[in-house]
This record gives structure tokens, sequence and C-alpha cells, in this order.
DNA sequence: ATAGCAACTAACTAACTTGTCAGTTAACTT
DNA sequence: AAGTTAACTGACAAGTTAGTTAGTTGCTAT
């Protein structure tokens, strides 16, 4: 049996690997990194451990990326594809306010969904690095348009008045929340079934019901 | 000038310490394990750089709390009085529903101001930890009475139909979000002044107006 | 005053971690 | 087939870190 190769280089090459493949082996050192980040951070990750995940040594960290900070940093910038993508091609600005709205609470809960590791780098960043590279993230663009939505919003009375930045933070919380203490969480709903695509389809109904409901004038 | 002793036990003691006070010392100690863990989490931590934040060495913490594990363990342990007093003793039960969510909302808010690392903890607590240790919290029981205030609403129609839990979290999510991720945000807007009393207490009204509003039947 | 003891420290150990380097191997060129 | 180079490895040096221990110091009771 063949083993999928060509760009995808997603996990466990480590027993199937089949040849030098220096994109392919930058790709997991990512992968990897992105996972070990996301639940240490900067200075929590251990390099051995990223090793670890992939199909080559440790050595191999420090030849394409240099450092482990070094290594952080291009995590940082990895382009997450589908969110900007997502976000960039939608065009915020033909829709009405509340479906644009609507639209970015979606892809928003869909994007931590498909990539659960990603926003717990950028918290790890915030709290325990004082958001020092995240200028590097990009994510101003993002932020800054779903700001201007609901400025637009308010301005066409689409929206009851509300201070746009504060109201994007309670969005940006309302997203994010759910999944990063989904562990704790866990304690208090044992039996509660957090990733089913109907349990995300429940969760994206509510927060966008909440919120459209919220800031009706 | 004599420096002020009793109960407070508060941060550096260091320079201005008078004499041995096993109670202040233990104090002392949990503080600075929660600024660190707060910033580290546990595996991330350093027990040396909890000691240097106090006025005595790593050998006390071993001596008091016995591991590095045990200290983190204590931290979380540790009664935060005014949080659960304020939930326990407020009876909201005997308020109406929309009453009580708005007393909730600015109590979480004010003990965030007021406890910037307890909520960080908690938070590597999840992401790191994943929740292991979270029942040592007590956490569960303000959790759970917030969602039978939302419970309590929907049947008595204060509150239109939503699903208590999903709201809780989306609570949950505004009123820590602005906290937790600020050190990322206030690069994109760096003039912001978050912690002023009157940004705090705007930022108190817009969570509890949107809230109250995206649950108006 | 001094004995006893709790509070406290400096210095240490064993284990771990980052980063390096000399050398090996696979693929490609001619 | 032999040479060249990029991809890759194992083993190690230098520096950290959790936890220990032998010994010191200040308080308190008598």
């Amino acid at each position: 049996m063949k083993c999928g190769v060509a760009l995808a280089a997603k996990a466990t090459r480590s027993s199937t690997r089949q040849s030098r493949d220096p994109e392919a082996t930058k790709a997991e050192i990512l992968e990897a990194a992105e996972e070990e980040f996301a639940r240490f951070g900067l200075t929590g990750a251990r390099t051995e451990a990223i090793a670890a995940r992939t199909g080559v040594t440790k050595a191999m960290i420090y030849y394409y990326f240099g450092s482990k900070e070094d290594l952080y940093k291009a995590v940082l910038q990895r382009p997450v594809a589908d969110f900007m993508a997502a976000v960039a091609s939608l065009e915020f600005e033909q829709m009405p306010a509340e479906e644009a709205l609507k639209t970015v609470i979606r892809v928003a809960i869909a994007h931590e969904l498909s990539h659960p590791n990603y926003g717990r780098v950028l918290l790890h960043e915030a709290m325990q690095n004082e958001g020092k590279y995240f200028r590097l993230t990009g994510w101003s663009t993002p932020i800054n348009r779903l700001t201007q939505i609901l400025e637009r919003g308010v301005e066409d009375g689409s929206f009851r008045p509300v201070d746009p930045w504060l109201v994007m933070n309670h969005i940006m919380g309302i997203c994010t929340f759910y999944f990063n203490a989904q562990a704790n969480m866990r304690n208090v709903r044992p039996d509660y079934d957090w990733f089913s695509p109907e349990a995300i389809e429940k969760l994206t109904i509510s927060a966008t019901e909440l919120v459209l409901a919220g800031l009706k004038p």
C-alpha cells in the first residue's frame, strides 16, 4: 500500500517515510511545532518533543529554522490559508452588516474547529510572550475588518449604537472560549459532546443569535 | 518607618523583611507562584523564578509545599475569597433573572480585573494540563449557578428560549477574552487604555447590554 | 541565659535542554 | 561509475532546572 506523499505532509511520516523531501520535512516540523507551542507556548515547548512528533531528528529543526524562537515565529507567520482566504475573498462590504457579521462568526468558529492549535498559540503569545510577535501573524487585518462591519452597521442603523471595538472583543471571546477552555469545562459537563458536527452547529447558531439579537436597534 | 506587617503579606518583602513569619512566607510564595504560573503554566514555570519574586529562597517552596506540582495545586485551590464570597453571599434566587445576570457579569469582570492572574492559570490548566486539576478550583459551583440563572430566566419567560449551557460559555468568553488577549490586542490598538476605571466601566456596560439584549424574549 | 525547635539558607546533585558538529547517506549530474 | 551536494543523524558540550541536604539563625519557653 503506497502512502500519500505529495504536498499534504501531514502527521506521522516517521514510520511511513519514503525518501528525503525537504518541503515535507519543513511542513512536518511546522505542524509538530504548532501542536507543541499550542500546548506549552514558546518557552515551555521542548524542541526534543517537537522532533519526536516528526520523522526526523531534532537537528533538522536547527538545520531549517535556526532556533526554537525562529521556529516559533515561523509558526505564527504560517499563512492560515483557509481563514485568511475566506475572510479576504468574502466581500463583506457588499453584504448587509447583519449578513456579514453572521458570516464572520460562522467562519471564525469553523476555523477554530479546523485549526484548534493556532488560537492557542496566540493565547500563549499574549499571556507569556506579551504579544511581542503578534504582528507577525497578520491578524490585525481580519480584526479590523470585523470592527469595520460593526461600525458600518451602527452607522446605517442595522445595529443599535455600540462601541464596535468592545463588541468585537465580545465576539472574539464568544468564538474562542468554547474551544480554549473546553478541557476545564469537561469537568463540569463530563457527558457533553463538544466537537460533534451537531454540537458545533448549535454553538454557531447560539453565538450568532446572541450577538445579532444583542445588536438589534 | 515601620512597614505594614499583618495579614496582607503582599509583594516585595525581600528588602523590607523584618523577621521570620511562616504565614507571610507561605502567602508570599503563593502570590509569586500565581504570577509565574499565570505566565508559563505548570511545566513552563521555573521554581527559581518563583523564589526570585519572594524574599526567601527556593528551598522554602519545598519546605512548605513539597513539589512544584503541589504548589501549583495549592495555587488552584487558593480560595479566591472575593469572588466566591460575592457569588455565595448574593442571593441570586431572590432576584429577577435579568438582575441576577447583570450582577454576575459585573462581579465576573471586577474579579478578572482584581485577580488578572487567576484566570490565566486556569487557561494554562485547560490548554497544557488538559484540565486535570480543574476540579480542585471549586469553579464548578459558580459555573452551575450562572447556568441555573439562565435556565430560570428561560423558564419564567424573562429570556427567550436558549441553550443555557452554551450561553454560559458565551458569557464567560465575553468576560475573559478582553483580559487574556489584551497583550495581543495592544498591537492592533496601541493607544487604547485598557485598565482605566472608565474603560472597565464601559466594558462592563457593553457586555451587560449585549447579553441582556441578546436574551430578550 | 539557654535549650529546643521552627524557619531558613547555600551549595549541591542528577536529570534535562538547547544548540552544535563531525560524519553519513541518498539523490542527482556528468 | 564516480563526484558533488543537500538532507540527515548520533552523540556531545554547555548551560538549566527540580529537588535535596547539611548546616545556620532567630524566636520562645523556661
